[in-house]
DNA sequence: ACCTGAACACCGTTCAAGT
DNA sequence: ACCTGAACACCGTTCAAGT
């Protein structure tokens, strides 16, 4: 007998996004996310192999958004190289600040099945990295956007997980952070 | 009747730490640990009030241990600010290597409870505060801490999440781009 | 004074049965 | 074709009972 479908793959991952943004995922039950779709929990299995499918899959619908976000912000941004990287960094860090819970999931998850596929990370870097490399030269390209990669993300997550509280605008000193950075690789080029 | 204790608090969370470096947190169960240490899990609730405190305590320990990681390697530092703030972040990144899953939990705890006490999180921040006040000037010293805490910490998030997968030198990487954030810093400071 | 067995509510997951 | 109830092994936690 047919029985026409309640739910989608789509739909889960999304209703399960948003729960995980507004609750963290320690909350997030099958039974939980199969009551706000009306349906039963065994049910979910008809869509998804497992719950770490629905998480990697969570993960990768974040990091598909970042990415558009990130490439958003190119559109609009200034030409000059060094103002240029730090709109695509301030986009990036006011996404996360937008969806703080669901940000950190995708990127602190170690476990490789956990990850989104590569081809959706790239969307993220390499609009970064096209910048950077006309600041710190071709040749050192893929360390600079490493290092900026890192101050990015790791000043970010240290605002998320609440560990910067000596008082100051963080804004401020994040912007001030990428500058210096910068700065530095522009310096070191000029000395080749 | 006086019963011998079998195990302490202190042990408890000693080889907490070790199983969640061993295995992960995901894979510890209360269970698992009691029987690790020859008792049944109801007797710790005799030890520990519940299992975020043990984790509270075991993210206490990881960082009282990051903390001796690098005021030792103060000691043995060179004098020069630049030269010494990249011994100091190598010491980092060093014990970020050594202990990958305690780290990462130490850190990225989101929910108050789970961090360790200010105090013990200053004995990181503080010797490397010392140092770049040296190079970013005192007045800069607080922003300037946060993106190199940024930085170093970013960096090695991403390296530990298995995130730079491109090739290359990861520690060439990180040593370069330390150095960039160093010489931004420093050519600001020309600057006043 | 410390440890344990039994019990509770909950979790992810499987599968035969329902419509 | 899709959903559900019942069941399973496991989880953190409580508590009366054991020694």
């Amino acid at each position: 007998m047919p029985y026409p479908a309640q739910v989608d793959r789509q739909s889960i991952i999304a209703e399960a996004h948003q729960m995980i943004e507004a609750e963290g995922v320690e909350a997030l039950s099958l039974a939980k996310l199969a009551r706000a779709l009306g349906i039963k929990a065994p049910s979910l299995y008809g869509h998804l192999r497992d719950k770490t499918e629905l998480l990697r899959e969570v993960n990768t619908l974040t990091v598909q958004q970042l990415s558009i976000a990130v490439q958003g912000a190119v559109q609009a941004a200034p030409p000059k190289p060094h103002t240029r990287f730090l709109a695509l960094a301030l986009a990036y860090r006011a996404f996360a600040h937008a969806n703080p819970r669901t940000y950190m999931l995708s990127t602190t998850s170690a476990a490789d099945e956990l990850r989104p596929p590569e081809e959706i990370m790239l969307g993220v870097a390499l609009p970064l990295q096209a910048v950077i490399a006309e600041i710190s030269g071709e040749a050192n390209s893929l360390p600079a956007l490493r290092g900026a990669y890192g101050l990015v993300h790791g000043f970010v997550m240290l605002e998320l997980t609440n560990q910067l509280r000596r008082g100051g605008d963080l804004e401020t000193a994040f912007v001030q952070s990428v500058e210096a950075y910068l700065r530095g690789w522009e310096a070191n080029r000029k000395g080749d």
